[in-house]
Order: structure tokens, then sequence, then C-alpha cells
DNA sequence: TTTTGAGTTGTTCGA
DNA sequence: GTCGAACAACTCAAA
């Protein structure tokens, strides 16, 4: 009998492992891979998320060899490393999670293909999403466009899966890798070490482990009025499950169960438990959006945007990216994303129509930034997120929408307990002026005879009209 | 096929 | 200070 391969990739646990578990079953011998992937058509990923998969993938080879497994970790394009394996009789059968990217999903399709060729039977799971992303459909067998009828059809369907536990044991397959023919690495899989992993590693910490033990954390403290605080971005009032459900370590379905039982035993009002069940299901429509548009990646889903005259200014977006735009709520989200790889949900949001609309920059700038920045970074939740945010994608917020950063700060962070956080060289600065430092009196800024935060670099009242006026001209050019 | 109601997260202006 | 309307129409889902 030649032993099973399981292939791990966004789905970095133990626990409800569909394809994990079905490998295990009767005690068959087993092969756990994870391949760095380096295969041209797969989009890089970017520096935060790297750095989180590494320290994942480590706590998943820990995790496996407690239960008696082991995983061999290796790099390289996909295909070439699954091919050798299959070439040398290593394998008996395959068993993978399903990828919905889709690049990742075209790239799965050519190597079950290859397997297929070699007589290898391939068994395929849904282990990311609650519903596949072709699951779900409306009254014509089409996607939805809407999200509101797309969340009432998942509702409709319901969820009847339970999570599944942990392999009690795992036993390993007696095989070693060719070091000749591919290179696989000890333990540790990529030596990398930059300053700012410093400040993640400060933030965060990956793994299942520490996946269930940010749940449990949030039911205990942030489930109970979530709805109404979630949209305040100081203090924990959010999940941060984010970059878990990214990578794996917990799966949809075991927070959707949690949340069902604190819902049963009255550890959550309703209306709290439900906003937070919304919220994931967000994650899902976003990954069925991209599965039945994949251009969406690269184009806007409304092609007037086309015409659009992008500013594209390179001191504006450095400022931005840098957080000295001289708004203290818009810095304060942007150095957050830069010291810990995450941003709050809100704050996403003001700082990407505050890029897009006040400073009229093209989408995909921030959206290539976040890619590179966020721990979390996900294709599909972040060009869905991007083109919401600048009004051209499914469902979109309106163009004419404009969060207004002023605003936005006296209603979210009225205190300002989230800039002082972030921007320190404000803190000193009374509640009335924390918002508007423009208008304190200038020796409020100076440290030794320095000015030492910028002055805004943008006029908000003429930025928006510039963009509503770049919008009413490129959409009475466009002729659809 | 046609019709109807609805559509995450906001701001500004004038009464 | 509070409230409603305008913003710009348009597309989608379902009856």
């Amino acid at each position: 009998m030649r032993p099973n391969l399981v292939w791990f990739r966004d789905d970095l646990r133990l626990t409800d492992n569909p394809a994990l578990h079905a490998a295990c079953a009767g005690g068959a011998q087993v092969i756990c891979l994870y391949i760095f992937d380096a295969t041209p058509s797969l989009r890089q990923l970017g520096g935060a998320a790297r750095w989180w998969l590494q320290d994942s993938v480590a706590k998943l080879a820990g995790a496996l060899e407690k239960k008696g497994g082991k995983l061999i970790i290796c790099r390289g394009d996909a295909p070439m490393i699954i091919e050798k394996m299959a070439a040398a009789g290593a394998v008996g059968e395959v068993f993978w999670n399903e990828r919905h990217v889709p690049a990742a999903a075209t790239l799965d399709e050519s190597i079950a293909r290859l397997l297929a060729l070699r007589d290898i039977p391939l068994h395929r799971f849904n282990g990311s999403y609650l519903n596949p992303p072709s699951a779900i459909t409306n009254s014509t067998g089409g996607p939805f466009k809407v999200f509101t009828p797309y969340w009432r059809a998942v509702l409709r369907h319901g969820v009847s899966a339970t999570p599944l536990p942990a392999p009690e044991k795992i036993h390993k397959a007696d095989w070693h890798a060719d070091p000749q023919s591919m290179p696989v690495f000890p333990a540790s899989p990529v030596p990398v070490s930059m300053p700012w992993m410093d400040r993640l590693s400060q933030s965060w910490q990956p793994g299942e482990k520490a996946a269930h033990q940010t749940l449990e954390t949030f039911l205990e403290n942030a489930l109970h009025g979530y709805a109404s605080r979630r949209d305040f971005p100081a203090g924990g009032t959010t999940s941060r499950l984010s970059p878990y459900l990214r990578h794996g370590e917990i799966s949809p379905l075991q927070v959707w169960h949690a949340l069902e039982i604190a819902r049963h035993t009255g550890g959550a009002p309703q209306h709290d438990a439900d906003k937070f069940i919304n919220e994931l299901i967000w994650r899902e429509y976003a990954c069925h959006v991209l599965h039945h548009f994949p251009s969406l990646s690269l184009e806007s889903r409304d092609r007037s945007f086309d015409l659009i005259p992008w500013r594209n200014e390179p001191e504006q977006i450095q400022a931005w990216q840098q957080g000295r735009t001289g708004f203290p709520l818009i810095d304060a989200g942007m150095r957050q994303l830069w010291q810990t790889g995450w941003m709050h949900n809100r704050m996403r949001m003001i700082v990407g129509s505050f890029l897009v609309k006040h400073l009229l920059c093209d989408w995909r700038i921030g959206e290539s930034w976040f890619w590179d920045t966020l721990v979390d970074a996900d294709q599909a939740s972040n060009v869905f997120g991007w083109q919401w945010v600048a009004g051209c994608g499914f469902d979109a917020s309106p163009f004419h929408r404009i969060f207004n950063p002023v605003l936005q700060s006296e209603r979210f962070d009225p205190k300002g307990h989230y800039i002082r956080t972030f921007v320190p060289e404000l803190a000193h600065l009374p509640d009335q002026l924390i918002h508007t430092p423009w208008k304190a009196p200038p020796d409020l800024f100076e440290d030794n005879g320095r000015i030492c935060y910028p002055r805004p670099i943008v006029d908000l009242a003429a930025g928006r009209e510039r963009a509503l006026n770049a919008l009413k001209i490129a959409k009475s050019q466009t002729t659809y």
C-alpha cells in the first residue's frame, strides 16, 4: 500500500480539516506536504502574509509531529514537485482542500489532470468556506451580484456540517525526499529576518492554537455589544480572526459553530451574533464574486472608472502609505497597518475612500499596498473591498459616498484613543484638537524647532468636489 | 416578459 | 441642534 498524500495549502490546521481527516481514516499511512509555491502564474504573497505563513507552517509542522506525523516542507513549482513524488511511486492517493482564487484553482485543475494521467485517485474537499463559491446560486442558477440576496440564500441553505476533530494519531509514511531532485527544508522553512518582522511578532501569534484562543477571547470579551461597538477602532472591539481564517488555522465552520453555541447558551444577544455571522458571509461573498468574475482582480467592474483621469501623485501616495497625510485618523490607520500588519475594518474603508476619492488615486494602488502589508491579505477579500470602497465593484458603495476623515474621527474615535496610540506626536493634544491639529497653535507641534506633524496634504472640500466631477464626466463619456 | 422594490458601513445643505 | 432630501441614476432579484 502506498501512503496517502495530504497537500496543505490555505488550511494550516489539524482540527476540522476534511482532507487530513479523510487521509488518516482507517489508520492509513500519510505523507503531509507543504509547498512554498513559486509557480509563476500565482500572485506572489506580500511581505506581511509571508511572515505569517512561515510561522504558521512551522507551527503546523510541530502540531503534526505531536500526533506522530511529519510535515515535508519544500519550495518550488507545485506541479513539478507533485509530479516528482508521483513519478517516484511515493504516492497512493492524494487529498486536498480546495482553493478558490482563480489562478490557484486553475493550477489545481492542471495538477488534477496530471494525477489522473497516472491513475492516482484525488480527493478534494471544501474546508476554507462555509459554502464553496459555486454552491449558492440565484433563481436562474447564476451568481448573486448583490450581497443581501446572497446572504438570504446562504441562511436559507443553512449549514449542516459539524466541525471534524483532529485525527487522534497520524501514521507517518516511511518516505524521504531525494535531496537531489527535491529541495526540502528541515524545520523553519525560509530563514528570512527583516526588522519589520519583529513588529509583527509583537502583535500576532500565528498558528492553530492561537486561532482558537483568539476566538475564545472574542466570545468572552467582545461579542456582547459587537453590533454597535465594532465600528470603534480603539480597543478590542473586533474578533481579529481575519489572518487565521486567511491561512486556514481556523475554519469558518468552526467559527460558525462557536457562534451558534454562544447564541443558544445565551452568551450573546441575537443581533450581536447575527452581525458577526453577517461579516463572515461577506468573506464568502467576496469569494463567490471573484470565482464567477475572475477579471475583477485587474479590472474595475464598472468600466466607466477606466475614464477617470487618476492623479496617482507619487508624493501623495507615499504620504498615505507612511501615515503622513496630516489627517490624524488616516495616519493612525496607515501606521496601524505598517506596525501591526492589520487594520480595523472601518479604518480600511476610511483610508480607502481617502486615497481613491480625495487623492483621486486608482484603487489598484491601494490594493497592492494592502496586499503587501496585511497579514490577512486575501485575493478575494482585498480586491472586493477595494472595488467596493472605490464604488466600482459589486454592490459597491456609491461613488458620491465619500467618507470625511474628520467627521469619522469625531464619531468613531471621539476621545482620540486610537489616534493617540498610533500617532504619538499628537498624544498631548486636547480632545477638541486631536481630530483637526491644523487648527491648533503651531507651537504645539514643534520639537526643537522642527515641525513634527504635517499639514493636510489635500483640502477636503476641494478633493471631494474634484472626485465627484471626475466621475460625473467619466459617466457621461461612457457608453455601455 | 414585465414590473416592482430594494440596495453595508456617508455627507452636505437648507429648512 | 435636528431632520429630510439630494447626491446619480442603475442594476439586480424575485414575484
